[in-house]
DNA sequence: ATCACTTTGACTAATCCTGACTTTATTATC
DNA sequence: GATAATAAAGTCAGGATTAGTCAAAGTGAT
């Protein structure tokens, strides 16, 4: 077995909640006390163990009656061809590689036409407006990368 | 749905008479009254949920007489709307207000909800990745409006 | 000894709720 | 009509209640 360490632990008890529910809303204080860490060790936990990519999304409110809720999405078995373009844009992607990244996303029909005329929007050096090449790159790669990653997504 | 505080319980009130109902009327005392809260709560609700961003236009007028209305709008259904909208946005957006907007991009039925799943990643503060708030708000602001241009002309 | 991962807590930010004070519109009185 | 009284809604700042961030210290496996 695994060396349980008390995030080990909470991962474990948050996880066997959602087996049997599609999302959980949890107090972080709570949590926390239930455990005896510090609140901030399940923000810890949730950003290391319940991320996109395992297909785990998070939303949270602040201030009075405040929570954070945890869901759980199903992800497309085979997704090495996301993998694989993730893998090729790397932290930086120009706008001719990212053009030719959409399509064949629509060559693969991952995505709709329409689908790729809004990704091609959000991508686009004017609506990025970045003057500095390197740094507008960067940010293409990142939200590019955030698109793939919610191709996962089963629908 | 389990969070409860007065704030989301008078939101859920409002909102469910204006399912059936175009607009309406009310006077700000008698909700306060209605809840047992301070008058002046009903516009930290109002100011907080019922926006632009979330599709409602809100009017009043003081003195005797006086009354709190409530329109529920459609976004890009008129471009006088549309224009109210791009307006409030400017040229700096939260997440928060943006996640509205998408939101109501979405009950209005102008995107399904892949295409919504798909904005609200290009749009994310983990996605954009900008320690600057203001460089990060003016970063959505860019994204959001050229979806929501894109959206006026191709649909 | 190093390196990655875990744990902690001080500080920050968002949200809710309240109440004192302000502004605007209508009604009553002179 | 002009002015005063009344009847609304609006603003704003502060306290309370949550969650988020970040960097430093601790732990354990190699």
């Amino acid at each position: 077995m695994e060396t349980q360490n008390v995030s080990d632990m909470i991962e474990q008890y948050l996880k066997n909640i959602l087996q049997e529910h599609q999302h959980i809303e949890i107090r972080r204080a709570e949590i926390a006390q239930q455990f005896d860490v510090v609140p901030s060790q399940i923000n810890y936990v949730i950003k290391t163990r319940f991320t996109i990519q395992n297909g785990y999304l998070v939303e949270s409110k602040r201030g009075g009656g405040g929570y954070i809720r945890i869901a759980k999405v199903r992800l497309l078995e085979d997704n090495q061809v996301l993998d694989l373009l993730i893998a090729a844009i790397g932290t930086t992607v120009s706008q001719h590689d990212a053009i030719a990244v959409v399509q064949s996303l629509f060559e693969d029909k991952l995505i709709s036409p329409r689908e790729a005329g809004l990704i091609l929007a959000t991508i686009d050096k004017d609506t990025l407006r970045i003057h500095d090449t390197q740094t507008e790159n960067a940010m293409r790669a990142r939200i590019l990368i955030g698109i793939l990653n919610r191709l996962r997504f089963k629908s």
